[in-house]
DNA sequence: GTAAGTACCTACATTTATGTAAGTATGGTT
DNA sequence: AACCATACTTACATAAATGTAGGTACTTAC
């Protein structure tokens, strides 16, 4: 590790810190389900979209461009047509996604109790 | 356990699945700092505020109302002048808030990594 | 008496996120 | 020939999130 690579840790309670940058793609709306989906198998454009209900194409692209660029996803190209690209997690995203997914599982698992509780708070 | 509280698991890959707006909640800009800052102790409204870099009072109050909703934050108001009003967590915003928190560390934590790729990126 | 602190709410303005529709280039299917 | 699939991008429109400013009601400090 050298000088450059020396940086802090991030505080995310820090306004300015660009931690904040990297918690708001990572939990954006479908940050998230993107992550989850790429954490089993790598997945092709069309497939990820499939899998995700719910997400146009313009936010699938955009949402892919922001983890790529974080390091979280990396982007195979094929030159062939009709067009073919792979997508998959890289080792950070991979961690990254493990914790999601820990999260994700838990809304899940959880919900019949929180719907329980908006119940109650009628 | 009794007939209505057997509701099945939710599944946040379906667009319709109401495990979504929990999903929103959470991982909201500050609904992931509330739950952070909430973790160790209970903390008043203005403690929040000022804990919480850059909320601004109104979403500060939104979020911990769509928490409460939630069944996450217990909010507890003593009637005194001037007002006087204790935010913590419920059993089950523990919980949400402990996986909040892994994540929110992972990011923090690996923020020198993200950092470096992006600089790669360029 | 003037200012500050407390915990908000409401109206208004703005920014950001997200959606919709169309376009691109090519090839295979019907 | 018309149409679908692929993986996008771009322009435009709308919906949602977020911010700003002011008000409330009362008390303590200066």
């Amino acid at each position: 590790m050298n000088l450059t690579a020396k940086m802090e840790r991030g505080d995310l309670m820090a306004a300015a810190c660009p931690s904040r940058e990297v918690l708001k793609h990572v939990t954006s709306r479908w940050g998230v389900l993107v992550l989850i989906a790429l954490q089993d198998k790598t997945l092709r454009f069309s497939q990820l979209r499939r899998r995700i209900g719910g997400v146009s194409e313009r936010m699938l692209a955009q949402t892919l461009q922001w983890l790529e660029g974080d390091g979280l996803v990396k982007r195979v190209a094929h030159e062939v047509v009709p067009p073919h690209v792979d997508y998959s997690l890289t080792p950070l995203g991979l961690e990254a996604a493990e914790r999601v997914a820990a999260l994700a599982d838990w809304i899940e698992t959880s919900l019949p109790a929180i719907a329980a509780h908006r119940k109650v708070g009628l």
